[in-house]
DNA sequence: CAATTTATGTCAGTCCATGACAGATGACAA
DNA sequence: TTGTCATCTGTCATGGACTGACATAAATTG
């Protein structure tokens, strides 16, 4: 790796250090991008050209989730069940960021901190998820053999195990600032989410169809 | 009503009219405030008067459904198991949009272009849901007899139903911009999802306590 | 009509974000 | 080493979203 690269990932980390400093000391929101800027030495034009804007700073972890998340999928069994595969992947990408945060525990709590005192920040990063979603949608319609593009099915499996995830970080926000607190529930989450859901109805062994109405197969 | 309250409803419409009027016809990125107060012959700070932000302009309808799905929960009997009183409640709120919908058709058609032509205001929107939801989970947690603030399954059995909804609204967007295959979509999926829960699951008889870890009961 | 309240317009200013251009700096070959 | 090239960076100018302060105009009330 070059000098030029070295540098840019240098500055990039002095940023998001610089960045959450701030947030920490005065809040998000109080927290302009020329602050940022000027702590690191940097002009504010350049710190747009790390992140397409604050918010893409706050929420640069997103991205290495998505990797994370639609690995484990893409790497359970092609054998297992789509629904258990699924739940597996994401107990999988659970302890993958467990162990990830614990590599690198200071950054984790800073991170942990200013969403706590900004829970927007994490609704937001659940809205983000939608583009995740699809992924993971893509990847579970191939295991059940069906067209993501007709069938709902996937869509919906994939949005109720995401939804448990959710709820499982939500639960989290206010008081459980530690690492394993925040595991703990999420595990919690999805195994009630488990239990709450049917057991094979990913199977698609039910008898109607899981065709939805467009406007080029029912124009009414 | 007076006189000055007529004109600021009359404002109010006025300005929503224009805005989605210029959304529909340049888009809603490439319309500016400064555009729409113009169309309306208002100063563009008076705008801000009416409406938070463009957002809140664009999704303004968004409360009005707060409204409709948990006044549909609340209404509905006592006696009845909370995850039935859940999906019921949707149900209606969707009927309820429906007809609302119908009384005014020209509103609700432009409305849904536009949003299908941004799907970024529909994932918006979903996550301004968050507020929806606390105040469902609070409701479901007293049909539950439980305690939202340490038991995650209110607000799990919540967010699962919320989500399918969310999946049927997706299914609609690019191509489905008719009142009556949207209500069909949303039917769809939540049917699905009614199939997809196990039943009874809602009445907490599971063994396991909902527990969840907080700083306070696992300082871990 | 007079007094009070409230909505609106004007103005100035902050912040986020982006395009254009020029200068600095590292990469690389001769 | 040196010169070329690609790329990073700072500076400047701009636009759009939003807000506070203050004056004005309009409606309400008596």
């Amino acid at each position: 790796m070059g000098l030029r690269e070295r540098k840019k990932h240098q500055t990039r980390l002095a940023l998001m250090d610089g960045a959450f400093e701030l947030f920490l000391a005065q809040g998000y929101e109080a927290t302009t991008v020329d602050q940022i800027a000027a702590a690191v030495d940097v002009s504010p034009r350049t710190f747009f050209r790390y992140f397409g804007s604050k918010e893409d700073l706050a929420l640069d972890f997103t991205v290495e989730y998505e990797e994370l998340i639609t690995g484990a999928l893409a790497a359970r069994p092609e054998d297992e069940p789509p629904l258990e595969a699924l739940f597996h992947a994401f107990r999988e990408f659970i302890h993958l960021m467990e162990r990830n945060a614990e590599e690198d525990t200071e950054r984790f709590l800073k991170h942990r901190q200013v969403i706590d005192a900004n829970p927007a920040l994490l609704t937001t990063s659940f809205a983000r998820m939608a583009e995740t979603e699809k992924l993971l949608t893509v990847e579970m319609a191939r295991r059940q053999g069906t067209d993501p593009a007709t069938d709902p099915r996937p869509r919906l499996l994939v949005a109720l195990v995401t939804s448990a995830i959710r709820v499982g970080f939500e639960c989290s926000v206010d008081g459980a600032t530690h690492l394993r607190t925040l595991v703990a529930n999420v595990e919690r989450t999805l195994t009630l989410a488990e239990q709450a859901l049917r057991p094979g109805w990913d199977q698609l062994s039910l008898g109607s169809s899981g065709q939805v109405a467009t406007k080029a197969s029912s124009p009414g």
